[in-house]
DNA sequence: AGTCTTACTGAGTACCTACTAGGTATTAGC
DNA sequence: GCTAATACCTAGTAGGTACTCAGTAAGACT
């Protein structure tokens, strides 16, 4: 991580690596701006100080820029996650009951969240636009939903319905990050979700 | 209310005021499929069976067109509420204790949108694209938030907090609906809302 | 120093964007 | 049946869209 905002506009040749890294940060903040629909590759291109075709040399079309977006913001949320839970990565969701409790989980994935609101409005905006069939984001949104509810329902004791429970506790946390973007000053993400959890949890 | 659907491509000429219903139905189902950047007027006029023109006669422009449709719904939304609930319109906010109750409303509103999917999607897309400053709803969705929250505080008796107790309604609802409109044919939208007011509320 | 790879550009394609100006043709009122 | 209002069209503007092709130059390897 060096500096990654003043960028020269003067013929500056990057490794590729990091020319992705670039690009993928800064479609991510346009996106969450105007969602995908809205974003254009000559707005990513002047961004990232290169020309369109320059740009699509790195990713190749619209949509696969998209999935590289959402994948690598996957790859991060799970990384942090399992680091603020002090869990390795690989035993995060494999694990069922004992090692981290559904109360645990979203109080961490509430606080990072709270830090982050750019990221937090992408999937937002995206989750929304993403419900018709033929966005290219559809398919993977559907089997993103489905991995939650599975892995949070497993965090949830035998009594209970699990998917149920999942299902209550994606949507609240959902809406009230919703009102949280509408008004960030004011509206304190932790406390309202602390507030609601009590009432969730017994 | 004739016959909505079966439009006539040959020459139909409408009275102003059926041509602006088609037009804000027609809209109305767009924008909950692609969102307002991703709505085009040609695609508008075209389901309209006219030309682009022909549509900017009756709307003026792309983003009063949106501020009709949404006015529209807001005015419908409230009519049919009212009805539901057997309260005339304008004793519907105003009156504080007593005569609805939170729960009464919320399950009235669950019913009602469980049977108008495409405008719940209008709103949930809508809802997170005008999270950005400039788009031509934000003012609408940030004044929309506000005025939900203190109607539906104001039904909240006295020990609770009325707003905190709305914001989570509110984020709960929305929640279930994105859910629900991501897989509308197995997940049930009153069931999984009734389910969770049974833990909200008490 | 020379070769190979590759990050990137300039020019161009085919098409879509909202919107305007000015006109036509259908309808309503008298 | 005439006139006025208006629903709607054709043509055009100025600009944006994603994307392709062919080439240039910077850096890495030998």
């Amino acid at each position: 991580m060096k500096r990654a905002q003043p960028l020269r506009r003067d013929r500056a040749r990057l490794p590729a690596a990091e020319r992705r890294r670039q690009i993928i940060e800064v479609t991510t903040r346009l996106i969450a701006e105007r969602g995908f629909w809205g974003l254009s590759m000559q707005d990513v291109a002047d961004d990232c100080g290169l020309t369109v075709p320059g740009l699509l040399h790195h990713v190749g079309s619209k949509d696969s820029l998209l999935v590289a977006v959402l994948e690598h913001r996957d790859e991060a949320d799970a990384r942090s996650l399992a680091s603020q839970l002090g869990v390795p990565i690989d035993r995060l969701w494999t694990e069922g009951p004992g090692l981290v409790t559904l109360p645990q989980v979203c109080a961490a994935l509430v606080r990072r969240n709270a830090g982050q609101p750019e990221i937090v409005r992408l999937f937002a905006v995206l989750e929304a636009e993403s419900l018709a069939p033929d966005h290219p984001a559809h398919d993977y949104f559907q089997a993103r939903q489905r991995r939650i509810m599975t892995t949070l329902g497993a965090l949830v004791p035998p009594p209970a319905d699990g998917r149920t429970v999942a299902s209550q506790v994606v949507a609240l946390m959902d809406g009230l990050q919703i009102q949280w973007l509408r008004d960030p000053d004011t509206f304190d993400l932790v406390a309202a979700w602390d507030a609601a959890a009590d009432r969730l949890f017994r």
